[in-house]
DNA sequence: TCCGAATCTGACCGATCGGTCAAGTTCTGA
DNA sequence: TCAGAACTTGACCGATCGGTCAGATTCGGA
């Protein structure tokens, strides 16, 4: 487990994330980590491979929920729920990857399969997903709480995850959960 | 009103939203135009004028709305909201750029200026700015409905806008007028 | 001690980036 | 009709992109 890979994926996580992933160049990631950008592309053979190591952590910690969580029901969902919201605060930064940079790497795998598990969580809260107001408010808690995360990381004088961590599963809950009461 | 330079903004604002700014080259536009790339320089002397070209549009009707509305109490925000939501629907793509490009555009002055804009629309709907809990629902309809119209150019199978708008306004004033009421 | 694997680097490659420019074409009003 | 403005274009520029490679250095186990 060499100490050099691991921070270059730190760093790329990190520049991909606030830059983009187009924007951050090899060179950029080698000099923030203080390596050449030979020494980043002998640690990973090109800079797809670099992001899905930066992303593999996230992808894999959804997968390990997704998997426990099939057919729970009643108060299950809201555990899930509080694991899904521990999910999205530790690799937030995977999260705003995911959510706002899909649309530029459509041809990325890692991003497509990330694409399937954020399918496969809408079903799980969503019995009914051709409803369009449950897909919007199922939309809104994702993008929004993405969106919200990813600013976390820029704003200096933001709530510490102690607090972010409650409110956040009360506002989603509330999202999610209020259209199956019917109108 | 040469018709070349508002199909050019009409093809970057496009290109900008879906593949991101860093991502899209001023070849790419060109092409899908049927210009030249030099022709592209000729209207707009540089990329970065072509996205402020693309994106204030949407500043100006942001900017309209916002003086239209100091001041403004109790029934009056509903109907704010209202126009809110229009100005999002209309403009979902520029929207869409602000809010999940705006870090790797920092120093681009339109978005700084967009996010002087968000600022104020955030105080408009919450006197109390320094409660965590406002804070985040704004965060959460903002960026969740810009994620969420974002989608919406992609997916084929979304509802109309006939159908987005009163149920956006009416999820939207849930998340932002619920916190004032106390706990 | 020594050898091979692991690591790191500068030099280099073709491609593409945003942008310039001179020359050509099209449009328009007098 | 014709001059000048508006528009378009291909050729070209320096810089940077992701990626390759041969060689130097470091490191760990026998």
């Amino acid at each position: 487990m060499p100490a050099t890979a691991d921070e270059l994926r730190r760093v790329a996580l990190e520049l991909f994330a606030s830059s983009g992933y187009h924007a951050t160049s090899l060179q950029n990631i080698a000099d923030v980590a203080g390596v050449s950008k030979a020494s980043v592309l002998y640690h990973f053979s090109s800079k797809e491979l670099l992001l899905e190591a930066a992303l593999s952590p996230a992808i894999d910690r959804l997968g390990g929920i997704l998997d426990d969580a099939t057919g729970l029901a009643g108060d299950d969902r809201v555990r899930f729920l509080e694991q899904m919201v521990d999910v999205l605060l530790e690799h937030r930064l995977a999260v705003g990857i995911f959510v706002t940079q899909s649309a530029a790497l459509q041809d990325v795998p890692i991003v497509e399969r990330a694409n399937a598990f954020i399918q496969r969580i809408a079903v799980f809260f969503q019995a009914n997903v051709d409803s369009p107001e449950e897909k919007m408010r199922f939309g809104i808690a994702l993008g929004g709480t993405a969106y919200l995360l990813a600013q976390s990381a820029n704003v200096d004088d933001f709530p510490d995850d102690a607090v972010l961590r409650p409110l956040l599963i009360a506002i989603i809950g509330e999202l999610v959960t209020t259209s199956s009461r019917g109108h």
